[in-house]
DNA sequence: CGATTTCTTGACTTCGGTCAAACCTGGTGG
DNA sequence: CCACCAGGTTTGACCGAAGTCAAGAAATCG
């Protein structure tokens, strides 16, 4: 996969992200500010972007690609703890070192700001304390959703969670919203998706067969879903079909 | 149980939770406008303090006792996915209504702000909200922590990791910290616990007369627990022994 | 003291994990 | 062009940890 993204932008008024980032409620000297002490960096589909305990340097954003907050245990249990796409907040402002390892699930663009120079700008400029604050919220929210799906769906149920999860987040972003069937390619393989639900890679696989069976996902390889009736999908997760309006 | 604490503190500077809840920044002038908008609640063990869905009139803190946040699917499953000890925030700004169910799982008193008018002082006092961002991150980070125990753990690696978190935080309330034997109430019945866990409380119950059994607890009654040996709490935890420093 | 809630324990079932083998699919080099 | 390989994936056979159902025991409370 190349990258469409050109590595240097002149300035964040281009940037993808702009509307949705910590940056979102800055005005045009403030982005002048960030300006200055921002720069990117890539990473490719499987590095390790920061190792929990290492020293943070910078804090940032994901701007395209998807990464992932890790945690494994000393026997290698590992459990994904966090879901970052493109928008989301990278790194703990007043923290020293990193709690979680952060890995490039693909190829990842981040937008980088040198940590000390961030923070004092945070202090004095409300916009962007304020922004972090409402994303903050908004994660704890997913990752109390979250706690629910591993704390008591059964694997099928997980499964079908996470593709309804992905599958809103697309549909979010394509212009034609609410069209049915949905479409869309897997960003996880079948190891992460048992990491993030707490599984199996062989039980992922399982109900993934399971599901297209009974035709509420269709599979064209192993990686493009199609869906053909969300509100069936949002039935096997064991959500409420109607009122999921949540993002 | 009888509260110990008046319903009304004449002045925050008394107040229990004063230099850990949101009003922690706070200079006195900022205090004063919260005693303006301030008033006290209290609630008995079992009530519900605020109902999923409902409208949020205030927000605020619980000065003592315990409370939940609890979700809970169309069959009756339910999960906590927050436990709220004295100083923690309870409601969200900028949000009109709850997101989860709020239950007192102890009698729990809580110090409550007209929503409205709280959102307008936050606006304006940037101490106030750099605490609410500390906190969040806190509660994400717990969060985060606790999607490993669901996700991974084994029954008795979650109850072990229950105990060592109140064990820990007991032990950090008591003047002689590290102090072994460490001594507790169970503020939790075997059927919340399993709400927290994602078990059955057949399970719980099952695993605390083995973690009894093996030694690493003693119990008198259902809730009287005593921890000879923390180490060893930690390691049935699954947790690293040593270097477990969090909060 | 009953009466009710909470907890414990047992017998049995089941869902998801473990171990192992085979299957794609895309890339590499002969 | 094809053989081969490697990573990711699928599928099968079997097992075990935790769930379910049910009966009592113990604590709590009017």
């Amino acid at each position: 996969m190349t990258l469409q993204i050109p590595l240097e932008h002149s300035n964040c008024s281009d940037c993808p992200i702009r509307h949705r980032a910590v940056c979102a409620h800055c005005d045009g000297d403030e982005l002048a500010e960030l300006e200055e002490i921002k720069y990117y960096r890539t990473f490719e589909a499987g590095q390790t972007i920061i190792w929990s305990g290492d020293q943070m340097n910078f804090v940032g954003s994901v701007v395209s690609g998807i990464a992932s907050l890790t945690q494994t245990m000393e026997d290698g249990r590992t459990q994904m703890v966090g879901l970052l796409l493109p928008s989301d907040f990278v790194g703990r402002p007043g923290r020293e070192s990193a709690a979680y390892d952060v890995l490039a699930t693909t190829d990842v663009v981040m937008c980088c700001f040198r940590k000390k120079p961030f923070e004092e700008l945070m202090a004095r400029t409300p916009h962007i304390a304020h922004r972090l604050l409402q994303m903050t919220l908004d994660e704890l929210d997913a990752a109390r959703e979250w706690m629910l799906v591993l704390g008591r769906k059964t694997a099928r149920e997980k499964i079908a969670s996470l593709l309804s999860i992905i599958a809103r987040r697309d549909a979010s972003i394509s212009k034609d919203r609410r069209a049915e069937p949905i479409v869309f390619d897997l960003p996880l393989t079948r190891e992460a998706m048992a990491d993030y639900l707490g599984l199996t890679l062989e039980t992922v696989s399982r109900q993934m067969s399971a599901l297209k069976k009974d035709g509420v996902i269709l599979l064209e390889g192993k990686r493009h879903v199609t869906i053909p009736d969300m509100g069936r999908l949002m039935e096997e997760a064991g959500d409420d079909t109607d009122g999921g309006f949540l993002v």
